[in-house]
DNA sequence: GTTGACCTTAGACTTGGCTCTAAGGTTTAT
DNA sequence: ATAAACCTTAGAGCCAAGTCTAAGGTCAAC
C-alpha cells in the first residue's frame, strides 16, 4: 500500500491535489492506517493515472467524476454515454480555439501594421486601431459572432 | 455629461463592469455631480470604448492599463513598448491555441475510435485510451511545452 | 528521547474578471 | 408627497482547479 506522497509520485499528482480530487469526490484511498494515514493499492494508482489523463486531455474534475462513475461499472452504462461527454468537450475546445484565432489574427494584422520601433507612439497604428471600433480590421469577430450580421 | 448608466449604454459596458474598472485604476470620470454621481465626458467615452475594443481582442486589464497609460502620452512612449506587449499577447495566445489544439486533436481520435453506440461501455476504446497513460495516441503534449526538453 | 520527515484536518488564499448585494442617498415623474 | 428609477459605497460571491497554511499527530532514525 501506498502512502500519499508515494502515490503523488508515482502518478504525477501532488499531495495536495490528490486530497482536494478526495474532498471532490474523485478518489478515495481503498484504507486507511490505524493512525488515520491515507493508503492507496494499485487500483487506486490506476484511477489517478486515469484521472490525470482525462485531466491533461482537457475534461473538467465534473467530467472526470462522470467518467469514473462510468468506469466504476461499465455494463451499466454505454459507449454513447462517453462520447457525449466527449463530443460536449471537444466543441467547448473547438469553440475556444476560434475565439482565440480570432484575436491571433486581430493581434497578427496590428503587429503587422506597426513599425515597432523607437519612434513616439505618436502615430502608432496600433493605438491608432484600437481606439477605432473595428481596430482597421474589417473583421476582427472577437467576440462578436455575429457571422451574419450586417 | 453623462452618467454611469449613460456611459455603460453607449460603450458596451455595465455600470458594475465600469465601477470594478475605475477601482481597477482604468478609468476615472472625469467628474462628479454635486451628489456625488460620476459624471463622463466625451474623452471617458473614447476611452471606455478602447478598453472594450482592446479587452475584445484579448488583453488582460494588466496590460490595458499600460496602453493606457501611453495612450495618455503618447510623445513618451514609442512604438516599440506597444508592439511588445501585443506580441507578447499574441505569443499567449499563439500557445494557449497549440495546447488547446492538441486537445483537440486527442479528442478528435478519441471519438473516431469508439462506436458512439448503446452498446455497454465494458468495452469503449475511449475508456480504455484513458486507462493508457498515452490514451493511443503518440502525440499528446497537452500541457508538455517541453519542445527542447528532453 | 528527540529531531526531522512524514501525515492529519479545516479552511483560507490565489488568479482574473467580473457580478452582485446591502444599505442608503438622489432625481424625476406624477 | 411619494414611488420608481436612478445613484453611492464597501465588500462579498462566483468560476475552476488547485495551492498553501496552521496546528497538531505519527513514525523512523540516531
Amino acid at each position: 500500500m501506498l502512502k500519499i506522497s508515494e502515490l503523488a509520485e508515482r502518478s504525477g499528482l501532488s499531495a495536495h491535489t490528490l486530497r482536494f480530487y478526495e474532498k471532490n469526490g474523485l478518489i478515495r484511498p481503498s484504507k486507511r492506517s490505524e493512525a488515520g494515514y491515507r493508503l492507496y493499492d494499485a487500483a487506486d494508482l490506476r484511477k489517478a493515472e486515469f484521472i490525470r489523463t482525462a485531466r491533461s486531455i482537457g475534461f473538467s474534475l465534473d467530467d472526470i467524476a462522470v467518467l469514473l462513475s462510468i468506469r466504476l461499472d461499465k455494463e451499466s452504462h454505454t459507449c454513447e454515454e462517453v462520447t457525449v461527454i466527449t463530443q460536449r468537450k471537444l466543441d467547448d475546445v473547438s469553440k475556444r480555439i476560434a475565439e482565440l484565432r480570432s484575436m491571433q489574427k486581430t493581434l497578427t494584422i496590428l503587429l503587422d501594421s506597426c513599425c515597432g520601433g523607437l519612434e513616439t507612439a505618436t502615430h502608432c497604428s496600433i493605438m491608432e486601431a484600437l481606439e477605432d471600433d473595428a481596430p482597421g480590421i474589417e473583421d476582427t469577430d472577437a467576440e462578436t459572432h455575429s457571422k451574419a450580421g450586417s
